[in-house]
DNA sequence: TCAAAAGTGTTGAGCGTACACCCATGC
DNA sequence: GCATGGGTGTACGCTCAACACTTTTGA
């Protein structure tokens, strides 16, 4: 049945999200290879027949960035007969998301190397990688106002400070200060540390973390996140 | 480089909801083949080397089921390794939304035979067809909130009474109907058609039609639809 | 002492929710 | 005339949005 039918090459591309001081980025890797040699590309490669979608999705990412045991989530299937010069290729896309802080800019472990970009600077990919990279976008803005994600942004320890201006740039608007405040902490989502900030030149600001237990509890009881 | 890999083998699958008087449906169809030969499973089929994923979803509803022209959006892609038992299979699963009263129950047009079942009464599956349901239902359920894609449940022409309904069977719950139609008439969404329902056993209900074009229109503004 | 960010409450407007009765039609 | 769904308004409580000054710390 399935051996008459001429099989398309499946792949994975993975949108690696990361916030730092100044912006939004993802990570690009240089194509050493034809068919785009020199042009950035999302990192990824071929499903190997004997893994899950989501096992070559880690392993890419661990093998060409350096990035692992992170937030990833299926982002879309795309499978348009063209979007590969050599043959058809299906790619299952995936997007992550990583402390920026914690996951220093790493060099691919082969030849390639890798670079974060900021979102807003983003140069002509190799294949449809442009249009994946504004799927991704458009997935993260959206996921990220009603579910808890974008502490995966963050480090575990953070201040409201930090957590807000990681909502401004993701959503590209200024959210008034104590507004934000008010109704963060009256999701009682937020544990509450005895630390503050290290080395500012200013008051520091109280550390908090998110209380993963507690969302799932508060979800399982009908509660929605939403900023 | 992707020659020296085993290609796995790419599937779609679609989950088709419509909508009766009764209840929520999916059609399901009756495999004539092994593996899972007389076992219910979704329609679906391999894609073809030449055709896009979109293309092979909409090819199989129309083989199998005659189902033809209808709201059809990818869903989720399932790869895990054993899925298939014969050898491995990726399957992109789309979900379709149709008007059961204008799509009366066709019998597929090969030997298979093919029937609505109620969501609450779904057997036991071949594959994996249970999960991409599970997924599928979750899908509707979340999305019929906040994007106004139930109208492809209903015909064009429909009534506040109708709209309520079926907002009821999905969401399974009861809506108030005062502040039910203030909500939706309030959104300026719906066009008053000069039309009432004919042959009913009580006072006919106005229709109306959802007014496509208006709500692009205030998407555009930053309008969101909301239930 | 200055710069830079942290932290903190109140008010008004708009929205969601709860709730009960009369109307029109076919049988 | 009865059964069945269609159609309609108000009042209350809660949430959201707007808004400015004091505190702490390091340089």
């Amino acid at each position: 049945m399935s051996t008459t039918y001429k099989k398309p090459g499946v792949t994975v591309d993975c949108v690696v999200f990361g916030l730092d001081e100044e912006d939004l980025k993802i990570i690009l890797i240089e194509r050493g290879l034809e068919p785009f040699k020199g042009r950035w590309a999302l990192p990824g490669g071929f499903v190997h027949i004997d893994e899950s979608l989501e096992a070559a999705a880690m392993r890419e990412l661990r093998e060409e960035t350096g990035v692992e045991n992170v937030f990833l989530e299926q982002l879309y299937t795309f499978g348009d007969v063209d979007r590969d010069p050599r043959e058809r290729v299906i790619s299952v896309a995936y997007y992550a998301l990583v402390n920026l802080s914690g996951h220093k800019i790493k060099a691919a472990t082969d030849a390639r190397s890798a670079a974060w970009f900021s979102v807003d600077d983003i140069p002509k990919l190799a294949f449809d990688h442009n249009r994946i990279f504004d799927v991704a976008l458009k997935r993260l803005r959206g996921k990220v106002r009603y579910e808890p994600i974008g502490f995966e942004l963050l480090p575990e320890k953070f201040t409201l400070g930090q957590l807000q201006r990681m909502y401004e740039k993701i959503l590209e608007q200024d959210i008034d200060k104590r507004n934000f405040r008010k109704k963060i902490l009256g999701m009682e989502l937020l544990k509450e540390l005895d630390e503050v900030q290290m080395d500012v030149a200013h008051r520091a600001a109280r550390l908090y973390k998110f209380d993963e237990r507690k969302y799932r509890q508060l979800k399982e009881k009908g509660f929605n996140f939403e900023i």
